[in-house]
DNA sequence: TGTACATCAGTGAACGCGCGTTCACTGATGTAC
DNA sequence: TGTACATCAGTGAACGCGCGTTCACTGATGTAC
């Protein structure tokens, strides 16, 4: 178990940089071992290059910590769709495949970040605080409203296809959802059997499921 | 951490019993707690009501008892399946929401068994493990073929609706991974966000999935 | 039929480890006078 | 301009805990003679 190098002590005043240091321990750590059991107060210490005692003067606990990872993961992800989306150019439906293709790029690449997102027993947990204390962390907003930024993303971007009339949804929120779902045990099913199941490729796929469901069409293309 | 009343010894002969209790004293822990990570050798041999040491004797270590267990958990979802198709009765389009349904009804049923199935950590652990050993448990067959059987089902279960004339399907073993990655992050998200997202009620929701990514031609119904 | 013995099915104590958390502390730096 | 002081940003040692694993052992029961 090697230390990192002794890390420098902030100047007066910006003692809060070690805050968002810490967060990137923990990613870190998430990264390299694959799961945030991993993030305990002194592994993230070992990360950073400071003594375990001192994370008490920015996180609670390890859950807050654990808490503020998923807040930047969640930004990462939702930056990632919308460049994704944007990318694809100006057809309803190309940004809604390019949006759709960038979630499912983005669980694969990071499986260890996009686990986190939804590992059960974290959101178990929070589950058990008080809805008084919503997880805040220091990246400002909690992280379930992150997740339903993204999911917004996808909501209008089927919209959008309903209103240029390549979608014959009638309920959007209901084919979003099942979009995501599917979406979702893509990441989720490919990243546990990965070289234990056939999968067909990525990209061709999710376009398959996002056209049946988000029921573009098909007379169009 | 009140221990379990002293069990009483095994006839002699009879010492493989405690295999199966073994296994059973784990899945009662990861039922209790929502995951394998309870699985500890002495958090198992309270439960059972043994000294931590005698596990070696049945067991090599944590990873051969949760091994074990998601044995057991396949065999128990695997027969769900097949009850929820039988139950059904004999048109294939029912048959095969019967099964989706009762997939979808076990893992919301039973969150915990379930995730441990599919946990992505211990998955890549197996990758670790040398070909010579692929975890066999004393079980029977190693867990990935009775995941491996699950799927046979529902590809059965579509090619018997393309027989009929039901499905429209031209590539039944790629539905049928549409059907399973959708089923699954049915359940995935659902768990993971129960009650922070306006869920649709299961099984009309699944019966949808099906239908749509099976391909059933709306004309019948 | 009796008895010595082998085997089976475990036990109990002990080890070293990493963990969260506490406590009193240190040493640089800005600020009031 | 000098200096005492308060505050900030941490440190280091120590605690008790649960863990996996080892080791020598125990005591019931079947079996060979």
């Amino acid at each position: 178990m090697e230390t990192a190098p002794r890390r420098q002590r902030n100047a007066r005043g910006q003692g809060s940089r070690l805050t968002g240091d810490i967060v990137s321990g923990a990613l870190a750590l998430i990264e390299r071992t694959g799961s945030d059991e991993a993030v305990t107060l002194r592994a993230v210490a070992r990360e950073v290059g400071i003594a375990a005692p001192s994370i008490y003067a920015h996180f609670a606990d390890r859950e807050a910590i654990v808490a503020a990872a998923v807040t930047r993961i969640f930004d990462e992800l939702a930056a990632a769709i919308i460049r994704g989306r944007d990318l694809a150019g100006d057809d309803p439906v190309d940004r809604l495949i390019g949006g759709c293709e960038a979630y499912v790029g983005f669980g694969l690449a990071h499986p260890a970040r996009y686990g986190v997102l939804f590992s059960a027993r974290r959101m178990a947990g929070q589950d058990y605080r008080p809805a008084s204390a919503p997880a805040p962390g220091p990246g400002g907003r909690p992280a379930l409203a992150v997740g339903a930024e993204a999911f917004a993303l996808l909501v209008d971007a089927i919209e959008a296809c309903v209103t240029t009339g390549v979608s014959g949804s009638t309920d959007v929120v209901a084919d979003a959802t099942a979009v995501w779902v599917a979406l979702h045990g893509t990441v989720s099913l490919r990243t546990s059997l990965s070289g234990r199941f056939p999968w067909p490729e990525p990209a061709e796929f999710v376009r398959g499921l996002v056209l049946t469901l988000a029921r573009i069409t098909p007379v169009r293309r």
